[in-house]
Parts: structure tokens; C-alpha cells; sequence
DNA sequence: CGTATTTGACCCGCGC
DNA sequence: GCGCGGGTCAAATACG
């Protein structure tokens, strides 16, 4: 788990003044075998949990040994969606136990594309908004501000696989 | 009319 | 086996 200061250079409502990642390296092939392929993020969640309580591990596909890309971060904004540049549908919404705000469950509505991620807001404090992304697009982003996306490109780089 | 959201049902893993 | 918590499905609904 690190820190990074990121500002926004669009000033937009959803402007995060600093954000924090967990990120999860899924070298360990014999944690995932034991696990039937399930929950991968063992770093993350752990880091979660400090702030929210349990995130259950989703379930995957046991046959083939895919890698899993999945960050996390907490921005403070006063708006849930983050609007990143791609289209997400959402597919559920739940509540999650020691939280008094509901946990959304997108997925991204391009075809072919197995990207999703789920939003959650903090009960303890409400201007902390928690997102988690799981897996990678298989498409450019259609929009034209890429701020998220460069966002995501510095984690990614300094967070290498 | 096509697409997105809502929302209860359903499924699954796990602990008792 | 049963209940619980978390994740997903899908039918109904809303919306442009």
C-alpha cells in the first residue's frame, strides 16, 4: 500500500486532493490453485478491510490460471461516479454490512469486455468514496479526457506486474 | 424502440 | 443443513 498525491487538472467535482491505492501482485500460483482461481487480492483486501470491513473474493474460473488485474483506491469526492472515460453498466447494487451506503456493482458495456468494478462509499466517513476495478479493457477508452486513464497509467507504472 | 437502471431472486462459499 | 454475506442475473421499469 502506497501513497500518491494526484491533483486533478480539471477542477471537476470529482477531483480527488490525494488518493490512495493498494495494489496485489498475483505471482503466487500455488495461493491460486488453493483457492480455485477465487481471491486473488489477499494485499487488498487486507488493506480494505482496515476500512470497511470484509471484501469477499470473487468467483473465477478454475480450469484455466488467468491473472487477475485488480486496484483499488479511495478518492475524496462528494460524487460517486468517477467518470473515467468508459461506459459502465450497472448490474447490482448491495449492502454491505458495517456501512450504512450501499456497494455498486458495474461493468464495463463495451462488448467483449470483461472490465468491472464496483463503488463504495465509506460509513465513517462519507467523503471517502472506495473503487475497485477488476480487470483490463480490451478497447481505447471513446472519451476525450483522459484524466483517469493517466491516473491509471501512473499506477500501473509504478506498480509494475 | 433501444439502452440503461432498479431490485428481488438466485447462487455460492463458508462457518456453525 | 442452514443461515449469512457477498456477487450476479434478469425481469420489470425508466428514460432518451
Amino acid at each position: 500500500m502506497e501513497n500518491y498525491s494526484i491533483v486533478f487538472s480539471d477542477g471537476s467535482s470529482a477531483s480527488p486532493s490525494s488518493l490512495t491505492m493498494a495494489n496485489h501482485h498475483h505471482q503466487q500460483r500455488s495461493y491460486l490453485q488453493s483457492n480455485n482461481g477465487v481471491n486473488t487480492c489477499k494485499n487488498m483486501d487486507a488493506s480494505i478491510d482496515k476500512n470497511e470491513g470484509e471484501v469477499a473474493g470473487k468467483k473465477g474460473d478454475k480450469k484455466e490460471v488467468m491473472k487477475k488485474h485488480k486496484y483499488a483506491f479511495q478518492t475524496r469526492s462528494h460524487v460517486d461516479i468517477l467518470d473515467d472515460g468508459y461506459r459502465w453498466r450497472k448490474y447490482g447494487q448491495k449492502t454491505v454490512k458495517n456501512s450504512k451506503f450501499p456497494r455498486s456493482y458495474y461493468r464495463c458495456t463495451h462488448k467483449e469486455c470483461n472490465v468491472k468494478k464496483q463503488v463504495q462509499r465509506s460509513s465513517k466517513d462519507d467523503e471517502i468514496v472506495v473503487t475497485t476495478y477488476e480487470g483490463i479493457h480490451t478497447h481505447p477508452v471513446e472519451k476525450l479526457f483522459e484524466n483517469f486513464e493517466h491516473i491509471l497509467k501512473q499506477i500501473q507504472t509504478y506498480n509494475p506486474l
